[in-house]
DNA sequence: CAGCAGATTGACT
DNA sequence: GTCAATCTGCTGC
């Protein structure tokens, strides 16, 4: 099977149920190829999805609309890419039609292609988990910043593929990470990973 | 090992 | 002014 026809398209991404999506893109491929450099990604193995108007979590939460949360209202999919804490870039999949604000933070891959540049962009000599493990440390890795939100992910800088295949009993769902402020919401089980993965997250595994 | 301060920008939850 | 969908490096046990 060639690299095109494994790619996931848009019908997968234009889903009303964004929970769904989130669980069903672990063990997929999420690659980059920014500026003509080599290919770089890995096998998802960590998620979070954040469900639109009604989602206290959300950065669309009541439909809020600014220059930032802009890129979520777009046909799905698209990259949601934005700055938390001043200085780590988060990489999220737009997903729905246009109008509807959906999320999937992508949290965690496994390392799969590309390691070499991956480890030149975090500045690190070994490979171990701190390379693609957090949300932050990914979007490093894979060279993804600001100026990467609302990329289409049907493109060639930024894509993903189907993978691996993840029986369901290797899935767990845990709250999310960070959301504290969300009230009951942050309760909300939307947070997806591999069991037993060595790749998920650090904060995740506190949990 | 745990705990915590610091980094630093955009939105106001 | 305050806090955020985070991570690092330092302190101290």
């Amino acid at each position: 099977m060639n690299s095109s026809s494994r790619r996931l398209t848009a019908p997968f991404f234009l889903r009303p149920d964004v929970v769904g999506i989130s669980r069903e893109l672990l063990g997929k491929c999420l690659f980059t190829r920014i500026n003509h450099c080599a290919v770089t990604g890995g096998i998802i193995v960590e998620t979070e999805a954040y469900a639109g108007p009604q989602d206290r979590a959300s950065h669309a939460y009541n439909n809020r609309f600014s220059k930032r949360t802009e890129v979520m209202y777009r046909r799905g999919p698209v990259a949601y890419v934005y700055l938390c804490y001043g200085l780590h870039w988060l990489f999220n999949i737009i997903t729905n039609v246009e109008g509807v604000p959906h999320a999937v933070l992508i949290r965690a891959i496994q390392p799969v292609k590309g390691t070499k540049l991956m480890l030149e962009r975090r500045g690190k000599s070994r490979l171990d988990c701190r390379l693609t493990s957090g949300p932050a440390l990914l979007s490093q890795a894979l060279g993804i910043c600001g100026r990467h939100s609302g990329t289409s992910l049907l493109g060639h800088e930024i894509w993903l593929e189907e993978g691996i295949n993840v029986p369901p009993g290797m899935i767990c769902s845990s709250p999310r990470i960070g959301v504290s402020y969300a009230g009951q919401d942050a309760r909300l089980p939307w947070r997806f990973y591999v069991r037993g993965n060595s790749w998920v997250s650090r904060a995740a595994l506190k949990k």
